[in-house]
DNA sequence: TATGAATGAGTTTTCATTCAT
DNA sequence: GATGAATGAAAACTCATTCAT
């Protein structure tokens, strides 16, 4: 199965209903916001009732937590999956980490949205891992930079808040992006790549 | 009184409680989030009665919508001095632009957060009345990469992308300004220059 | 008006329903338990909706506190009365304390069960509050216990303890008392003053 | 094994979990009262599931009638055994019958506790049952009772009320009995027997 | 303009109980 | 006997809004 729905994050976990439980929150929060759906929203997604959620998931908001855990382990997963088949030098690097996250988006567009709406609403330990995992994302992103600028790929002055400015820019599309647009999901990335290495102020080789 | 609270966005305007009751929703709705936070909150912080709010103001949807109206406007505002003051080229017509973008979200951080993030949940005339307020400030880029690109200052092929992409740039700082970082306020405003003429390919002549 | 319904503690307060709620949570309680009695019960009972209990009262907890306070206040206010009437000698002052709190639970005796078997359920400032005041009712018969040992009248071996006796003795009588039961009112307080005095081995001069 | 944890009111019955199971109950009863412990509770506290707990018990105010049920047994048993060895006067009888009693309540305080405070949400023929099983408890205090005042040895003008205003007493004690507390299992059997003789108006030939 | 009281629908969460396995 | 999943009702409490004053 290649096509699947953007809402889709969470494959079937073998354990009743709680796929459906995770997609339909991340849907729901993606229509209305994680506090303008309601635990009834969600269950009605799922296909299940209200109460019986909570043989899921003991909160609201740890199934949020839950949501964008999954949501930054698949972009994890695919950033490591991209880099690992990528070439050494920074600027191939960036761009297929540039790609691995357009087609995250495309493919998950919804969590991606949540993601970065969302996330404000955590509080306690559930703020804590996702803004460490977030971190370490953005960590990626700050090495790859690093490495050009280092080697003199990329001329940026300010290669940590450049990094960050790259990826905001690419989240973004997330809040714009229609499957029917202008761009072919391969254009996409391409003009994604592109933006990224202009503001790097990458040499114009291309 | 020239140092203003960055949630101030609106003035004594002379009726009663109007301008305390504006601010505090601002404020509740950048704490909370448009649903996260109640009619309740807004009166506590604007230190009236819950039902006095309803003597200002219809709804709690119509108070979000003025008070996105009411940001808009004065980004607007100044936007425009700044290009009445600005030179002919679009290379510093595009810096002026993002110099006044910057010193607004620097001086009324809250209200460019709640702005990006709570739009969405604004419906019908409300919205459409927004949205079109929006799209003019985005043809003010527009306008000023169009002219770049015709006369050869900005190399993207993508312009009216492009210009999307400085803006949501921009209004992403509000995301993470803090007033004692790193940048001061010019500096900030300089680094999202370079940014933006970067992304937009202009000769780096810099 | 001298003919109270037994379970009306609380008079108008002039505070709109306020009075007619608290009165409606003792009920509530003596009939099904703090936990057995649903907001909703006392709703019910006080005539308004659910919704506007909490314009009066922030927590059911918080009512049950209130109750309580309210009827530990006016048991004290009764004691406090008739050991200032009362003689000086240890007997007399025990006679007088019993006949008082035996009235009290007649005329409000679902408000002496509430108090005896929920207070359990309140929780931190509530609870502390709570017991400092019934500690004080206890020391009142722990003083004159002391007194009439000191001077010989009673000759019980375990002055506090006994004190307590009486007092637990006492306030069982709210389990078991029905205004059309055997004893008058005058009687029931004779039953019981003499179990006092006898309890407390005071000389059988009766 | 002789040191029995005071909740401890159900030996191993031989029946897989369903010692656990009541004994976890009257725990969870005597902590929360009936309506403010869950069946989530005593399955937890019981270490075993929610829903296996209905394989033992058709509800949860059945659960709470079979747990008053046995402590009521437990407390019929001890007394019938200490009047057997008891002598024959009414004094030496009562004595005994106090003795025995304050033992209980050593020994299960939890369950004395429950017994006293949650037979009123018990219903229909479970109710009627625990009745009628504490009311057989009343009459053998009620007899020694009668048989001193019919010979003598006790004075008090009310013997029936006289009686139950012991028991009353007695198990008050299960209210703030504690096992590190001032005065030994003997002592506080040796002060419960002489506040029921003193109330009964017995000589005070002690 | 301002308030406190009022309301009905809604919130998240828990309840006792049942059922398929 | 034992479990996890399921359910509908109900819990406490909050919501946006209205109204009398």
């Amino acid at each position: 199965m290649n096509a699947r729905s953007p809402a889709t994050l969470v494959a079937d976990t073998g354990r009743g209903n709680e796929a459906a439980i995770l997609n339909a929150a991340l849907d729901a929060f993606g229509t209305h916001g994680f506090h303008g759906a309601s635990m009834r929203d969600v269950a009605k997604r799922a296909g299940t009732s209200l109460s019986n959620l909570y043989n899921y998931v003991p909160s609201k908001s740890r199934l949020l937590a839950e949501v964008l855990r999954r949501a930054n382990d698949e972009l994890a997963a695919r950033l490591g999956a991209a880099l690992a088949d990528a070439g050494d030098d920074a600027a191939s690097r960036l761009r297929e980490a540039v790609r691995a996250y357009v087609r995250f988006i495309v493919d998950h567009q919804v969590a991606m949205v949540v993601s970065t709406n969302e996330v404000r609403y955590l509080t306690g330990a559930d703020r804590a891992g996702l803004v460490a995992e977030r971190d370490a994302t953005q960590a990626v992103f700050e090495d790859i930079v690093a490495q050009g600028v280092a080697d003199g790929t990329f001329a940026t002055p300010y290669p940590d808040d450049a990094a960050r400015a790259v990826l905001t820019a690419l989240s973004a599309v997330a809040g714009w992006y229609r499957a029917d647009g202008r761009l072919s999901r391969g254009q996409l990335a391409e003009q994604q790549a592109r933006y990224a290495l202009a503001l790097l102020e990458a040499p114009l080789a291309r």
